[in-house]
DNA sequence: CCTATCATGTAATCCGTTACATGATTAT
DNA sequence: ATAATCATGTAACGGATTACATGATAGG
């Protein structure tokens, strides 16, 4: 039984649980070198999201009695299945692209043939610093779960660093 | 000089109605079919931004007098400024995928293979049926910026289709 | 003429972002 | 010691989604 009432984040924060993490920043310092790279957002979702949690049940929350008193979380059975119930059910929602520069494309009539290769310069460079990173990461990276979704990434960007390529050699 | 005010969605509506669009009901049915594929919102967004823009001045409204009584819309000539500033403005934003079976692959660690192998035919499925709808449309565009844009769907879909695949036949 | 669906919106809620703020630790 | 930065949050706002609602048009 899926709850509504809890979204991707919802999901990526009692992931990272589930792999160790522990506090808020612990959460952060995670996101930022692997999920945040395809799903990303403000930190300060890693600190109202576990709240929400603790309140669903899905999440236990103890306080450190010194220094930082920092919220320390981990998951409750509930929580455990909850993640568990997630990763089995069928996705629905259609994956999505949200490229800003793509959208620029779309809409670019007014543009002119410099003006269009200019921005897919900038676009191929955008992909290939993408690609660097991920080029990167990829031998660091132990899980082959994760390998596997960074190799997704390397594929991606990819695709997309020789589409803006062939888009600047000739703009349509 | 770019307005912060301004989303990308907002970007959406000043654009399809400088292709043309002239109603919510209009922008709704063009954007279903198009730009809709890799920047969705529901059809609320298409009633509420245009308000949005009239205040701002970069849109003007009339209303039909009979029948439905249709908010008719057009670009003022700020509106055609801001589309034009956009367009030509560097994009700073990075592109993001947006896509639960990816999010589910990178904390699949509590599946077995064969669920993994079901979640990535279903993600095969869904990118396969995606990558359909592009070749079909592919004919019917007539602008060159369109079907770059449908170019990049196209190469999309068929590299997730393929990496979707692979991870059906061995999974991870 | 009646019904189904198309077309056109509004309202409420909530998620996500931005901005702010401040206590703890480390470096110099 | 002091400054810098790391770490840990909170508050406010607004955009986006969901749900609701109802008037027009077309099909039978």
């Amino acid at each position: 039984m899926s709850n509504p009432q809890l979204t991707p984040v919802s999901y990526v924060v009692l992931g990272m649980v589930a792999e160790g993490a522990t506090t808020s920043y612990d959460m952060k310092q995670k996101a930022s070198r692997s999920v945040g790279y395809f799903w990303n957002f403000p930190h300060s979702q890693l600190y109202a999201e576990p709240a929400h949690l603790v309140e669903l049940g899905l999440l236990d929350e103890e306080r450190e009695a010194e220094g930082r008193r920092r919220r320390v979380y981990s998951l409750t059975p509930a929580g455990r299945t909850a993640l568990a119930d997630w990763l089995r059910e069928p996705t629905s929602e259609q994956p999505q692209i949200r490229d800003t520069g793509l959208l620029k494309l779309f809409f670019g009539d007014g543009m002119s043939a410099d003006e269009i290769a200019a921005l897919a310069r900038a676009q191929e460079e955008t992909h290939r610093a993408r690609l660097a990173v991920y080029e990167t990461i990829a031998d660091s990276v132990t899980s082959p779960n994760h390998a596997a979704v960074v190799r997704a990434g390397l594929l991606h960007e990819r695709t997309f660093t020789e589409f803006w390529r062939e888009v600047a050699a000739t703009p349509p």
